[in-house]
DNA sequence: TTGTCTCCCCTTGGGAGACAA
DNA sequence: TTGTCTCCCAAGGGGAGACAA
């Protein structure tokens, strides 16, 4: 537990907590529970563990030397047969299959395919006991809010108090179709439970859908899919549906986007034609106007403990439950909870002890069976309000106007960019190749576009002046910020600084940010060190030799490149290759492709070209660049489709 | 629960139990437990509901409008909310998936297959739970004993007292290869736990396979396989291995043969050469030399509440556990007991009270838990002994010997015959075509047989004067009620009548079995009635219109009737048709075909003929014919490949 | 403010005999 | 002989305040 703390915070401690027993020796991880008369271990032999494509997951927990005297029921087993300080292994979790992403064929005209998005994209987003939860204390006062569950580690809490309006708050309302199976599925705990760069686009929204870096990914996880395909680099698509899901067992998010082709789209671009009609911004996220109330907290030892029930803190009451009638000696009231799959779970919510603190009680203990929460673990409450779907990308949907743009940016190696990052990979990014829309230019710009699409005049857009989109970008990242919870607020501008005394928070968070920050407001975090501190000297020698390997070709095709799917060529989509005569997958080529889109049209550098003074200057980057969620590297390569870097 | 009982009792209650609630509204199998404040309903919504082949079922329970005052743990949540008398539903118990029967081929050599006895030829033989057991009282005292726990119901226990050897008793006995997946499958349970008509071929047993009839049965079951196939119609096999399974969730039973073509066996048979040297009977049925030590008794409410634990019937403690030192205040032993899946159970049996009387208390409530017993369940204790693997028959195996036997006879229109029957069953057979091995002749030969094949002269011996065989065939049924349990046992000749007085009991019981009659002593069952009094005029109407509807003709083709596998033709086995040119299937031939066995040739009569003063004869066939498990009727028809009744 | 602990009390369940069918 | 009931008691859990970090 010794990890060092990274990034800003948020939702990016739940990655962080999963990854922490990295040693994989079950060790670290270990839970040890009352440990007085005798250790019980929970081990992680299958940790990880690779199943014909499905992943085996482990849930941790936290080292405890004290603990309560009693036992749980589950520890009772062991402590029949131990002697004092023997250890025993408790398979008390059952370890859960990850449902691997799926691909399937609607129709001919319709591409229906479901992304897993948290679970392919991360792969250890799990753990998650969402709630969805309505608060009723009387038919008079009943509120609406959405609770989740998860691992989310907190020391510090946020010293921002805010009176809420806590009663008489609306089911966050999604009809039917966009929900989960049962429909009461709520954007803002599916987006609490994902992983936080996850922006789902909206019904109606012109994407690019990437195929062959779908396939890829999903060939290189191991996926059901054999063999090879042809498949266009990209597709020009309407969303035609957005579906939440979450799995049963697990909580998982997972959603599931339907596109359908639209050729005008394609003859748009040709033609040079510009973006969608609707801007609000180059992601198509559209900001909330409500603010929505829910806090995050990691149980205790006492929270999960069968004697007593949940502690709630005060601020956390004030903000997402209904206000109690104080004039009351012991002022109670019933929460009606929903989780990710519409279960509801009640919970007497009273406040009451010397000193008077409030408790979730009777049911609480039936939801920390039922869900196997263990001290460590996570909850997050969040409270109901009318959620509006957002429009956004995944690593294969991409935002059309979003795409127009990358192809107005050219980059060569030695430049230096930009990009969001999830925190906790900071350390260890394998990224060596990203797309063209993922990443910004930043610094001196040394090369100007040598790469020029039929309308880039148009659109032609400086990443680096465009400030509207940095701020979107960071907007959307902090957005996740708000599901989390502590005391403290860094601004990422002072993240590499020492912890400040707490009233200087405010101020802080107050700059550069404007409406994005109030997400911080439920922020829990430790104080936040710059990844700077995690990346020793021999890390980044091995990140440098990583990314002078030869780079790897994966064995998609694809037979015309930028040409979306029509006609025949549409209905091929997919078919694996059998007695296609094509030239063998060229394995000689340097050629890095993530997704198909070529960048080296027009462009004379194909060959992978090392960064001349190279590792001083990616030692300068990285030290500069991991500030919060934003890793800053340059161009190794330029080549067939993507970027290569760092 | 008012359905009439039927037939001798034994396993077949089982299955009545499970077609009790046969109106399918939930209502007459309802749960109705501590009725007192509440009543708790189980519901079964998709009570056998088709499901791609597979089967759901439903455990039925008992109505009880008295019970115990305490709850059990799964009615707590709906005491909380329930007012005095209302009602809920509560889903407490799991459905389970019915694994279908499969068919595969090892290689081309070794055509193995699995059939599942239990599951395809009843489809509702679940909710064993099986238990095998070892009896540790202390290092000295052990016994080794098998345990089952179905669902039968009883009234009436045996009232046969028997000293037994209690104790020192050794595991029975099965090799790795031929048990369960852990090798621990004792095959008098899994006996216990199957059909009672189930007999087992023995490894090495010459067979005659039948895979028209098997192929038919899988596709009308709805399996997995499709389209048609070329199959002969039957194989002569040697058995290569028979391996006795259970399935995990269910305890349902199934065994797993492995049989080889061997073509002398064919060889011999067209050199008219006679049947195989061991002819231990034809069933080639190996009687036990030792007496099984087993009791079946019904849960009571007191035997599955929480207070308390399970009354042993006395008499049952002294056939099946070892005996305890009376001489103590309080005698006591541990027994170990080991279910069908080798897992082991341990109970504390002892003999206290006021009166005395046996109990099992420590241990049994998780078991109850477990296994998800309720009162109405049965469960079965079998004490283990050195088992042997015994020959037999599934309807796809026939033996060898049997299948010379029944070529010798012949059957016409109007003749009468008896075959064993499931007596459940009898009230609506729906057995309009047997296979010729199946059924045996009776009252007067109307047609000496037309049909000779090459070997007749020398084996043709009469169904009607074989009596030896009429008794084997009785030996074998009543083998499997010794594991039921009953105070009255009647004779199958005087089931019709009305109960008689207990001491006549004991007489009647020895008439006309000789050493068979062993296998009653543990017979438990009500009052038989003759499966007379269910059979309405209706019921026999609707028999009599069914039987003269055009009869089915199923896909399945055969190239050459009478021919076993050689050659290329073993090559196509089970290879789909797909380029043949045939002509098509023969539906407009009067074929009834069941296993594709010809009772043709030689035979004038090829059509459906009915008979002539059918219904009559028919009602006083059944009136006779219906005598515990036989079922007595006539040749309706006689055409390609099997007979038509009744 | 809230995590831990102890105390109290109720529920539950295991195990015993009483009693009667 | 055995099914049901009641009693006894221990274990465990829910809920409260005490206390301290």
């Amino acid at each position: 537990m010794t990890a060092p703390a990274a990034g800003c915070g948020g939702w990016w401690w739940l990655r962080r907590m999963m990854m922490d027993d990295k040693e994989g020796d079950g060790k670290s991880g270990g839970l040890w529970w009352y440990s007085g008369s005798c250790g019980v271990e929970v081990t992680e032999e299958t940790r990880r563990r690779r199943c014909g494509g499905a992943r085996w997951r482990w849930r941790p927990a936290v080292i405890r030397d004290g603990g309560l005297k009693r036992r749980t029921t589950e520890v009772k087993p062991a402590r029949v047969d131990l002697d004092e300080g023997e250890e025993t292994k408790v398979k008390d979790r059952k370890e859960t299959e990850l449902t691997p992403s799926r691909i399937y064929r609607a129709s001919p005209a319709a591409i229906t395919f479901s992304l897993s998005l948290s679970s392919v994209l991360t792969g250890f987003c799990n753990s998650h006991t969402g709630l969805k939860t309505k608060c009723n204390q009387n038919p008079i006062r009943r509120c609406d809010f959405d609770m989740v569950c998860g691992l989310i580690d907190l020391n510090i809490v946020s010293d921002e108090a805010e009176e809420s309006s806590s009663t008489n708050c609306s089911i966050s309302g999604f009809g039917p179709g966009s929900g989960c199976g049962s429909g009461v599925c709520c954007l803002e705990l599916w987006h609490s439970c994902a992983r936080p760069s996850i922006c789902l686009p909206r019904k109606g929204n012109a994407v690019v859908y990437c195929p062959q870096g779908h396939l890829e990914q999903l060939q290189s996880a191991g996926g059901c899919l054999t063999g090879e395909f042809t498949v266009p680099p990209h597709v020009f698509c309407r969303v035609l549906d957005v579906k939440l899901h979450a799995e049963v067992g697990t909580d998982d998010v997972y959603a599931q986007v339907s596109l359908i082709p639209d050729p005008k789209l394609e003859q748009k671009w040709r033609e040079g034609g510009g973006g969608e009609e609707y801007t609000e911004d180059d992601n198509g996220v559209v900001e909330r106007t409500t603010t929505p109330h829910m806090f995050c907290k990691t149980l205790t030892a006492s929270d999960t403990c069968t004697h007593g029930g949940f502690s709630v803190p005060r601020r956390a009451t004030e903000d997402c439950f209904p206000s109690l009638d104080y004039k009351e000696q012991r002022p109670s009231q019933e929460l009606v909870a929903k989780d990710l799959h519409g279960t509801e779970w009640k919970f007497r919510h009273i406040y009451r002890g010397q000193p008077r603190r409030h408790l979730l009680t009777t049911g609480w203990s039936a939801f920390v069976n039922k869900k196997k929460l263990v001290c460590g673990d996570a909850v997050l409450f969040l409270r109901g309000d009318d959620g509006v779907l957002r429009g956004g990308s995944s690593e294969f949907i991409v935002p059309y106007n979003r795409f127009l743009k990358s192809l107005a940016s050219s980059f060569s190696p030695g430049a230096s960019f930009k990009m969001r990052i999830e925190t906790e990979d900071a350390g260890d990014p394998r990224q060596n190749r990203v797309s063209p829309w993922e990443i910004e230019r930043c610094g001196l710009i040394s090369d100007i576009g040598t790469f020029v699409s039929p309308l880039m005049k148009r659109i032609r857009t400086s990443f680096a002046s465009n400030r509207s989109y940095v701020s979107s970008n960071f907007a959307e990242s902090m957005r996740f910020h708000k599901v989390l919870q502590g005391q403290e607020i860094y601004s990422f501008h002072r993240c590499s600084e020492t912890s400040q005394p707490e009233n200087d928070t405010r101020n802080l968070t107050s700059v550069g940010f404007g409406e994005s920050l109030r997400f911080n407001r439920d922020l829990q975090g430790q104080e936040i060190l710059s990844n700077l501190q995690s990346l020793s000297p021999s890390s980044v020698l091995r990140f440098q030799q990583a990314i002078t390997q030869a780079p790897v070709t994966y064995p998609v095709r694809y037979t015309d490149n930028m040409n979306p799917l029509t006609g025949q060529n549409r209905q091929d989509f997919f078919h694996p290759l059998k007695s296609q005569l094509e030239e063998p997958v060229l394995s000689s080529k340097n050629s890095w492709r993530l997704f198909g889109f070529s960048l080296t049209e027009g462009c004379n550098g194909t060959k992978t070209s090392r960064c001349p003074n190279g590792e001083d200057r990616v030692v300068v980057n990285t030290k500069v660049g991991v500030i919060g969620d934003v890793f800053v590297a340059e161009v190794v390569t330029v080549s067939d489709g993507l970027v290569g870097l760092l």
